[in-house]
DNA sequence: TGTACATCAGTGAACGCGCGTTCACTGATGTAC
DNA sequence: TGTACATCAGTGAACGCGCGTTCACTGATGTAC
């Protein structure tokens, strides 16, 4: 069955979206090809049409969800008050609603550690992303009037959302929540 | 072959700490029962005589990683002085050696997004070390007089090593771990 | 306009492999007599 | 002291299953004549 020209790249494009989630929820060694395209109501083998390796769709994959993360920050500096800049995305990405939803949120706080025992492909591909996170993160000290310091201020939110996924206490989780707020607020 | 009394508890632990050794370095994921077996020269099928499950052994096998590092955490408070205990764990926890290590490191910074996504199990085992590490950290604050903070300097501490790992960038990646010192230390 | 053919996204059987788990068995040693 | 037996840590074949990947094939549509 041949399909309109724009079929292909859109076919495509669900795979990496469907992905990109369930990457973020289950782990990059739990999802399989077979049942990723059973998802989206396709069989396995039409998948090698679109990516050479499970390699490539996980560095597809997560490049774009950390992609989405900068435009979603970036959307969201917009919008905030010089001097608010820092507590604006510190609200936003350390809230029980990011740290509920997973499959929607930072792939860093998810994957960094099964990331970084990835092959020079994805590690170089998320290493791209990776550097335009830390000038929004610099940007948003900036437009604070604070010194730059996005390495930490990233470390501090991915470490925080980790842990507070992995707390099962809500009180606990909670207060992690608050005090990491409170600190990047506090840290200039 | 009837061997020793001592010889089956002295093999349990073996697993125990080969697991926690290839858990840290390859994930959980990513090592199987059988070739953990065979790295002890021993068969798969003996496995089931120490623990029901793999499950099992991931708990154990994590929660003893964890309570290594509190120990180790404990030593390093009695050498030091007081007002340079946070300073103290800081430059152990974030050192090249510390990142370039992690199968006898810590297990939070390897393995946090993967624990988050296990049962019950392994998360009630991990949740009861997680409490003793910070009550080690609040005693490393109460050393140094300042107040407690032990859920956001774990968060920076983890987070930090995590993000480490996964940037190939020397420089970057030493810059973090220097970023991340200063700013535990600052903070209070 | 009508017909023959080329295209190619997606199908599904098949590949070898490693996974977690089960179980009947082995055989060196400790113990009972 | 010597012999018969019980113990039980570890063995290795077997189970069903899902993995990533390959490949000959299908068949609806676009294109050429």
């Amino acid at each position: 069955m041949r399909y309109p020209d724009a079929h292909k790249t859109q076919t495509r494009q669900r795979i990496v979206a469907m992905a990109a989630l369930r990457f973020r929820a289950e782990g990059l060694a739990g999802v399989g090809i077979a049942n990723l395209m059973a998802d989206l109501g396709l069989t396995h083998g039409g998948f090698y049409a679109h990516f050479d390796s499970k390699e490539q769709l996980v560095a597809t994959a997560c490049s774009q969800a950390l992609q989405q993360l900068n435009q979603h920050w970036r959307q969201l500096l917009e919008q905030a008050a010089p001097g608010e800049c820092m507590a604006a995305l510190a609200s936003d990405y350390l809230s029980p609603a990011h740290r509920d939803l997973p499959d929607s949120g930072c792939a860093l706080a998810a994957l960094a550690g099964e990331l970084a025992r990835q092959g020079v492909t994805v590690r170089q591909r998320v290493a791209g992303e990776l550097e335009a996170i830390l000038a929004t993160l610099a940007h948003a000290r900036q437009r604070d009037g604070q010194p730059d310091s996005a390495l930490a201020d990233l470390a501090m939110m991915v470490g925080s959302l980790s842990l507070a996924r992995l707390i099962d206490d809500a009180a606990l989780s909670q207060q992690l929540l608050q005090q990491a707020r409170e600190r990047l607020v506090a840290s200039k």
